[in-house]
DNA sequence: GTCCATGACCTCTAT
DNA sequence: GGTCATGGAC
């Protein structure tokens, strides 16, 4: 978690003052020339680990070293916020402080800053009330206002459910299609319901002073396009665009970059010098709305534009890289790039079968072990990469019994976790109190008697009294809405009152986290977690008081320091918005442990993309799970699970493991799936097989043998067609082991672990099953274990 | 109004 | 194997 807030303002000696030519020391020709052109716009075409994070930040640094450009002149967007933060670290390295009056950041936090900058503009553009403090809903907080509109307009949730309305609306918006124009494009029943929802659900969002995601890219090309003059204002202040992974822009993206780069027809302002840099091999966004288009067709979007291509790989072994070269050369329609080395080949890819997916995972560990052991490697320095994110489950109980340190980036993400939604929930009312489906949320959270029954009551009363559910509300507490029981308007005044009693603290100029911790106090939510005997909601307890010690490390770090010359944009009173804003554009990336934590990292392909580990497991390989069975009949979407697969080899610096699995339980039942078509892909000398076939399962063994070493022939048929998870969430996912706690431990006691050696006990959480201690091993470092059978651990 | 049993659908990937 | 929406009992 630390690494969302850090701000690395100490920079040793920039490089730049070594004059502007030292920026240009130890690039290749291809990197030096990227770094060099001027003018025109540019693509740097950037095969994985050629170094492009190298190029962009070389480039900031020379323009502004020796082109005389200002560090204010500069924007560059990325798309997660640990992309943005590396690169303004790794610029301030090169030219000093001065880089802090770039605007790095992702697409969609310069979108909320150049919003609430606007906000008059965006204000008339809505029609609306919409302040600067306005909400930003994410993808559950759509679908239940789609929900809330799906029913206003009587639809059959069956027919059509909520995130398919939701999806639609999405595509619309990256689209940049209004629903007007959406309405008019109808052509059958669904789109035509989903041009209704549309309509309803963007007047809902403005009713309640909130964006959605898609909204904050398709509202700023709005602004920009109804405004020509705000439009020129960023234009002559931002003379230099860059641009990140570019291959994964969507439509509206695009017209964005062309919004703030102008053209020669823009008249007044000289349009600004663009460069983009990604990979087509690397898009695998599509389900997104991004598309490859936006790369391919670069140079007849910008006229003049200069291409560079970068093949030259700095990170993996040949091998790997020839791994990577095969199986990507089997997609149709793409310009052709061969990553090459100078590091050698290396070790041999390892394959391993395995008979079911705890199999697979025994062997990652033992592995990981032996890696450890011989001391070729720390935990750190590993990765184990699955498609889907249930997949980790196996990987988590096996390193928990074996007390491997690990950290599940992703998953069940901290920030979808339900009491801390429903905490945030509580603090996006305080911030905007029209804020209509925060408020529902909390409304009866913790229980306080305000029920279906009256929550509809009031909604009504809104409806037809055409105000807004917040001042429904007030009506309601006030008595106003005779309808309603009194039992029922006694609670939601009670309600209202406890609102206000904390929005009081809001305006007094609390910070968030006392903010944050009178919420928990006075709702009573604190106190009913602290009473229940589930265990879970020890879990639940701890993630709440992480959320306030995440909000005290917000107000006392870098976070309105790092915009200090943008501090005027922002009213003070605001950093709870600029707090919330945080948490909604947190990106699961964000969250990758640093090498020197010392833990395996697990994670899902997607998210890997943009990382290296000198180790990498890809685990999974088998057709239905990655290539993904939606996947298999669909040839744009296996193209996109082959970058998928690129993206995963390119991922290892010098071992890469492949491995999958004959049978593996999906929604509780056992399926076997035959050897993803991948890994014929990959020319067999590359591979050296640990394991191939079962030595103790059946028949289904058998034919995936068969399968396996006839792989030439199906290749051309393919062709046709903090320490562990805990530091941003203590406590495990539920269920699953059963197994009762192996030994009793307390504070204090001393132990000795088969690997860890000889430590002792500072803290223990839970009971039965769930039972863990905190231990610390010295010299081995302060681990969390769990107590279930099987752990190596001795009490002395 | 709350609690609990049932069943659908599900998980693909994510700012 | 999990979550969420729904419906009936109290």
């Amino acid at each position: 978690m630390s690494t969302l807030f850090d701000v690395h303002a100490d920079a040793p000696r920039p490089r730049a003052a070594e004059g502007p030519d030292a920026l240009l020391d130890g690039l290749n020709p291809q990197q030096r020339e990227a770094v060099l052109h001027t003018g025109s716009p540019l693509l740097v075409v950037a095969g994985a680990g050629s170094g492009k994070t190298k190029v962009l930040t070389h480039r900031i640094g020379y323009l502004l070293a020796a082109r005389d450009v200002h560090p204010g002149q500069v924007m560059a967007i990325t798309f997660t916020n640990k992309a943005a933060a590396e690169m303004k670290e790794r610029v301030t390295a090169l030219v000093g402080p001065r880089a802090n009056a770039m605007w790095v950041s992702t697409f969609h936090s310069m979108c909320v800053r150049l919003l609430r900058r606007e906000a008059k503009q965006l204000r008339e553009l809505l029609d609306s009330d919409m302040s600067s403090s306005f909400s930003i809903y994410d993808a559950d907080d759509t679908r239940r206002l789609v929900t809330l509109v799906a029913r206003d307009l009587d639809l059959d949730p069956k027919r059509y459910p909520a995130r398919t309305l939701a999806a639609h609306v999405s595509n619309h918006k990256n689209e940049l299609i209004d629903p007007q124009r959406a309405a008019a494009l109808a052509a059958g029943d669904l789109e035509r319901r989903v041009a209704e929802v549309y309509a309803a659900y963007q007047r809902r969002l403005g009713e309640a002073n909130a964006l959605d995601f898609d909204d904050l890219i398709m509202r700023t090309v709005q602004l920009l396009q109804a405004f020509p003059e705000v439009a020129e204002h960023y234009r002559r202040r931002f003379r230099h665009v860059l641009v990140d992974e570019y291959q994964d822009t969507n439509h509206a993206q695009y017209v964005l970059v062309r919004e703030l780069v102008g053209t020669e027809a823009d008249s007044e302002v000289e349009p600004s010098e663009l460069c983009v840099v990604g990979d087509a091999d690397q898009s695998i966004y599509a389900f997104r709305g991004a598309t490859i288009r936006n790369i391919v067709e670069f140079e007849r979007d910008f006229p003049n534009a200069r291409t560079i291509l970068l093949e030259q790989n700095y990170r993996s072994t040949q091998t790997i890289l020839s791994a990577a070269n095969a199986v990507i050369a089997r997609n149709p329609n793409r310009r052709d790039k061969r990553l090459w080395t100078e590091a050698g080949d290396g070790h041999k890819i390892i394959g391993y079968v395995a008979d079911n997916e705890h199999d697979e995972a025994a062997f990652v560990a033992s592995e990981i072990d032996k890696l450890v052991d011989s001391g070729e490697c720390g935990n750190g320095d590993i990765a184990v990469f699955y498609r889907t994110n249930h997949q980790s489950r196996v990987f988590e109980e096996i390193f928990i019994r074996l007390g491997l340190p690990y950290r599940v980036v992703g998953g069940v993400r901290f920030y979808e976790r339900r009491e801390v939604r429903d905490a945030l929930a509580y603090l996006r009312v305080l911030a905007n109190p029209e804020d209509t489906v925060s408020l529902r949320r909390i409304l009866n959270v913790p229980k306080r008697g305000i029920g279906d029954r009256a929550e509809s009551c009031v909604s009504a009363h809104a409806e037809r009294e055409r105000v807004s559910f917040a001042a429904a509300l007030r009506e309601a507490a006030a008595g106003r809405i005779p309808e309603l029981n009194p039992r029922s308007q006694r609670a939601i005044a009670g309600f209202v009152d406890l609102v206000d009693e904390l929005r009081g603290l809001v305006d007094a100029g609390e910070d968030v986290a006392a903010v944050l911790d009178a919420v928990l106090d006075r709702t009573g939510y604190r106190a009913e977690l602290e009473a229940s005997d589930d265990p879970q909601d020890g879990s639940r307890l701890d993630n709440l008081t992480e959320l306030v010690t995440v909000a005290r490390e917000f107000t006392e770090g870098a976070g309105p320091v790092e915009e200090a010359e943008e501090a005027a944009d922002v009213p003070a009173q605001d950093s709870l918005a600029a707090f919330l804003e945080r948490v909604s554009l947190v990106a699961d990336s964000d969250s990758v442990p640093e090498q020197g934590e010392g833990v395996v990292t697990l994670m899902t392909l997607h998210t890997a993309k943009g990382l290296e580990f000198p180790v990498v497991f890809c685990t999974g390989w088998e057709d239905g799970v990655f290539p993904h069975l939606r996947a298999l009949s669909e040839p744009a979407e296996l193209a996109e699970e082959r970058r998928l697969a690129y993206v995963g080899i390119t991922r290892a610096r010098q071992r890469l493991y492949l491995s999958r699995s004959l049978m593996r339980s999906a929604w509780g039942q056992p399926v076997t799936n035959p050897a993803s078509r991948f890994l014929d892909e990959i020319p067999h000398d590359l591979l050296d097989w640990r394991r191939v076939e079962s030595e103790r399962s059946g028949p289904s063994a058998a034919t995936t043998w068969g399968r396996r070493s006839t792989g030439g022939d199906s290749a051309q048929a393919g062709l046709a067609e903090r320490g562990m998870r805990t530091t941003s969430f203590r406590g495990w996912r539920s269920g699953g082991e059963a197994a009762a706690p192996a030994l009793k431990l307390e504070v204090g006691d001393r132990v000795n672990h088969d690997k860890y050696g000889l430590g002792t006990v500072v803290a223990t959480e839970g009971s039965g099953p769930r039972a863990t201690a905190t231990i610390d091993f010295g010299s081995a470092g302060t681990i969390k274990l769990m107590l279930i059978g099987g752990v190596p651990l001795v009490k002395l």
